[in-house]
DNA sequence: AGTATTTGACCAAA
DNA sequence: TTTGGTCAAATACT
């Protein structure tokens, strides 16, 4: 409990020098012609720092109203060692054991698992479905849900028999805008697929694994990568609607530095300048390094919204092994972001980082 | 034929 | 009793 004050304290302290250093940075820029991509992407960088520092504050603030919103990360018991020697998630322990009792007793209703990522989705190019997370799901149900016009899909691991992966997912058409899907993850892919860490992929290499009427299909490719990610500065939003305390166990994952998540094994792999910068370090993860079944890619949302940077939580971590989904290219060439650049002030990307070379995403 | 989706029913929590 | 999550048979798709 100490560690997790002094995450969330080392976070905050984080997130507020981070907000002041971009609003320094763009102050500066304000005074040369420099291009608006990179005055909005610092703008939602400082929208964003504050907004996690504030969900910071609100979260301690309503943890010590009540005690029953516990951070999954030490109420639990010791989780069980995977196969693979990483720690599996408390979640993927309780959601497991719900599930066996599932078995045993049928439609028995689970517990609600603790860990929850909830993200939002903006798809305003028209398409029918939601992002795609590089996760492989097959609905099992809909509902209408009373308090909402759309109803509410539920989702679960493609791999669940097979691979006795028990994460699930619930997708709402949000009320006010009809582009935006709110996303709520239940817990962890214990499936090859989660266990995997990122590879890159080109996207026609991917055979097809869902059904098109309920996914984006606007399919990029690499060479487009780049000056989308350029446009996708100007259209990305964060949105940090106040979300329902009780299902933000483990609210303030998002990768940085001061959480050392990246010294987990298994971890997605993010260049060490950007960890430094958890908004851009999410992004980075969320949107460019996730593989993504065919119907989406890199940038399927023209504008995306997290409520909770615990989303990359899920993220796919492997380079190979994602069974019968991508291909095993990994050459830079075939990279889907060949010649990667950020649009940030150059002195905040280390020099030394291989960005145009093979171990970028090898 | 195998796999995915749809949808009404079931069940437990609220 | 209501509501939301899940199951599983029926159906659709590949």
């Amino acid at each position: 409990m100490e560690n997790e004050c002094n995450w969330e304290q080392n976070t905050l302290i984080n997130e507020l020098i981070q907000g002041m250093d971009v609003a320094k940075r763009l102050k500066e820029e304000l005074r040369t012609p420099y291009s608006l991509d990179t005055r909005d992407l610092q703008v939602q960088m400082i929208l964003s720092s504050y907004e996690k520092a504030l969900q910071i504050l609100r979260y301690n603030e309503s943890a010590s109203k009540s005690q029953t919103v516990t951070p999954v990360i030490t109420s639990l018991p010791q989780s069980p060692v995977s196969t693979n020697g990483s720690p599996l998630s408390e979640d993927f322990d309780a959601t497991f054991q719900d599930r066996k009792e599932v078995k045993n007793k049928s439609k028995k209703r689970k517990v609600v698992p603790k860990c929850i990522d909830q993200i939002r989705v903006s798809c305003e190019s028209g398409f029918e479905g939601p992002h795609e997370d590089g996760f492989n799901w097959r609905k099992y149900g809909q509902k209408d849900i009373l308090s909402a016009k759309h109803p509410r899909s539920y989702y679960r691991c493609t791999f669940r028999n097979t691979q006795n992966c028990w994460a699930t997912k619930q997708v709402q058409r949000s009320d006010e805008d009809p582009t935006i899907f709110d996303i709520t993850y239940r817990g962890k892919h214990t499936c090859s697929q989660g266990n995997n860490a990122i590879v890159p992929y080109k996207p026609q290499d991917i055979k097809k694994q869902e059904k098109p009427h309920s996914q984006i299909n606007d399919i990029h490719h690499a060479q487009q990568s780049q000056e989308r990610f350029t446009n996708f500065s100007n259209t990305l939003t964060v949105k940090t609607d106040n979300l329902g305390n009780e299902e933000m166990a483990r609210p303030f994952t998002f990768p940085s530095t001061s959480f050392g998540y990246t010294t987990q094994e298994n971890h997605s792999w993010v260049p060490s300048t950007l960890e430094n910068d958890s908004f851009l370090s999410s992004l980075f993860q969320t949107h460019l390094l996730s593989p993504a079944t065919p119907e989406s890619n890199y940038f399927s949302s023209p504008t995306f919204h997290m409520n909770d940077f615990d989303g990359f939580y899920n993220m796919p971590h492997s380079e190979s092994d994602i069974p019968d989904m991508i291909s095993t290219n990994t050459s830079v060439t075939n990279s889907p972001i060949p010649n990667f650049h950020f649009p940030l002030d150059p002195v905040e990307i280390d020099p030394n980082f291989p960005f145009n070379t093979s171990g970028f995403f090898s």
